[in-house]
DNA sequence: CCAGAAACTTTGAACGATCCAATCCTGCCG
DNA sequence: CGGCAGGATTGGATCGTTCAAAGTTTCTGG
């Protein structure tokens, strides 16, 4: 078995000291040019690779960024998180970053966690996703100033620390004005209840496009929590009613699929569309909003990197979804 | 800002050596009882964690394991490496390990990431799922001695290398046997072409179980790729034809979901099992074959630990899936 | 031709943990 | 009461890298 390759072997091979190939790696420019050329022929050949270990100890940066992984909840949006996750580990890899996977039941553990890698594994920086209204964990990596970017807004203060988020009013915007645009005048919303800055958001952009239009559809407004039964009850509910809505749009796939089932016996035909475009609306044709994912991994990865590098960058990034037509809308 | 904590200033602390704070925690049988306790309140008042890098700089292990995060192929069956990663993490954790992410475009970026990242990170082990006949990676590894587990058998040679995997064979044995029981007696199959390892054995399990019972499907079985507009048109198909079967099994939620398409508007009430138990056949209320993720990938840690620490165990496990019944069959 | 500066290169120390070998106790036995 | 065995404790060396400072060569201008 060869024996490992450090830096010394390189100095050797190069017929130069270990400190001039330390600098061929992190400081190229002081280095003559032919020099380098030696010595980086000598990395080449004999495949050396700097330890990080002993890069982290001397340095204190161990390149290594974490991500929480949920357990996915209704399971219909866990590929969301999943898309997400290969995203930021492609563009991580190609800024030199690999990423650490944790989980935590809730977040008095999640802190504990943070504690716990950044001492045992000097964690460079955290990617939340998820975040909500005075959320502790954002309060406590600031406090610390440990770097580190939510995807999701901190809706309480805008400007509070960095993030990426998905304009959820512009894409529910954006379908009801397709919806508009083919004809319908009577079109309902349902989503979540108030106070979740995600599902505020997303019923706002439907009712303020209807008010622009001169429509108000106060009336054909259901909040409910999510999931696919509470879809379809209250779709029935609004069709049952007078004036029943010849269109709907959802806060969620899963609320969609409820009503997609509920509008199957219908009398007339009603429009459907959901966010976040998940396998399953591909699967059953639903028109859905789609979040670029790759595109707002990425972004996460670039604030961080900026951050980490001591460069200013604007730290708030929104992305805008896109409407997928398929057969329901 | 408080000064860092290392091994030393615990051991000042608690009134000993840096040596005997090093044995409380690697080595406590061999520290006087008194003392340990001494040592150990020492950590905790202090909030001392052994730092990795220095750790793993002596030890050369970094108590990490490797996991590739694929691109979510046709989406549906994305959630399944969504699951098992959960589960990864979470027993992982538990172990002492943390889980590391990587992606890779093919099995050459594959193997020069596995070079990439044992020599940097020194990593300990790896998780591999999806494996396919005459796998490089697999022979790369083994011929290195670099410990690591597949989730899915080797289907060349069994005993090849550790493995986890769920015995599909058994899954729609389970699913035939059901629809047997049931009353069906013209049991459809509707799988992958011939070749692969996971989808032959899944049309095994169908087929022993229909012979078992005296009858025979050659004239209902249909290859085909994966995906929905496949198990669509296979399921016309095989309506279409003489003595159409009443019931179909298959070999994932995609085909399941096309063929539940197809069946809408038959004449007669046709069952369907899927398999993989999506997110998908959840929403739609398709009966399915459930793998144990959450287990499947604990055993895949335990697996690993035990390698890592030298001890024997069997290393290949079968893990039986669940049907999970719904509307559909 | 030499002083002085510029441009690199070399050397020694440090990061924080573990391993190794040596020393210090403590209790026990002759 | 001395000696000894055995476990508990200690100090020094070490892993591979980077930082800081000192050393060497090369080049330029007077």
């Amino acid at each position: 078995m060869a024996e490992k390759v450090t830096i010394a072997t390189v100095a050797r091979h190069a017929q130069v000291s270990r400190q001039t190939v330390s600098n061929v790696l992190n400081a190229p420019h002081i280095v003559r040019e032919e020099t380098r050329r030696r010595v980086q022929e000598a990395i080449a050949a004999l495949g050396y690779r700097a330890n990080q270990a002993a890069r982290q100890m001397r340095t204190g940066r161990s390149r290594l960024l974490a991500v929480r992984i949920e357990p996915t909840r209704d399971g219909i949006n866990g590929s969301v998180l999943d898309r997400f996750l290969h995203g930021l580990t492609e563009t991580a890899d190609a800024a030199g970053y690999r990423v650490l996977l944790y989980t935590a039941r809730d977040d008095d553990h999640e802190i504990a966690t943070y504690d716990d890698l950044l001492g045992a594994y000097d964690l460079d920086a955290f990617v939340l996703t998820g975040t909500k209204h005075g959320d502790p964990r954002t309060a406590w990596l600031a406090e610390r100033e440990v770097p580190f970017v939510t995807f999701g807004r901190p809706w309480d203060a805008p400007e509070a620390h960095p993030w990426v988020d998905v304009d959820g009013a512009a894409g529910t915007a954006q379908a009801t004005r397709r919806l508009l645009d083919t004809g319908h005048r009577r079109i309902a919303f349902l989503g979540w209840p108030a106070g979740s800055g995600v599902g505020d958001d997303r019923r706002a952009g439907w009712r303020t496009t209807l008010a622009a239009a001169g429509l108000d559809g106060a009336a054909l407004d259901r909040e409910t929590e999510d999931g696919i039964t509470n879809g379809e009850r209250e779709m029935r509910d609004l069709l049952a009613h007078d004036g029943p809505p010849t269109a709907v749009v959802c806060a969620s796939d899963s609320l969609a699929l409820g009503a997609l089932q509920a509008v199957r016996d219908a009398a007339t035909p009603v429009a459907v569309i959901g966010f976040d475009d998940t396998p399953v609306a591909a699967a059953v044709g639903l028109t859905s909003l789609s979040q670029p994912l790759a595109v707002a991994a990425a972004r996460c990865v670039e604030l961080l990197t900026d951050l980490l590098d001591g460069q200013p960058t604007d730290p708030h990034v929104l992305l805008t979804p896109t409407l997928v037509l398929r057969h329901t809308a």
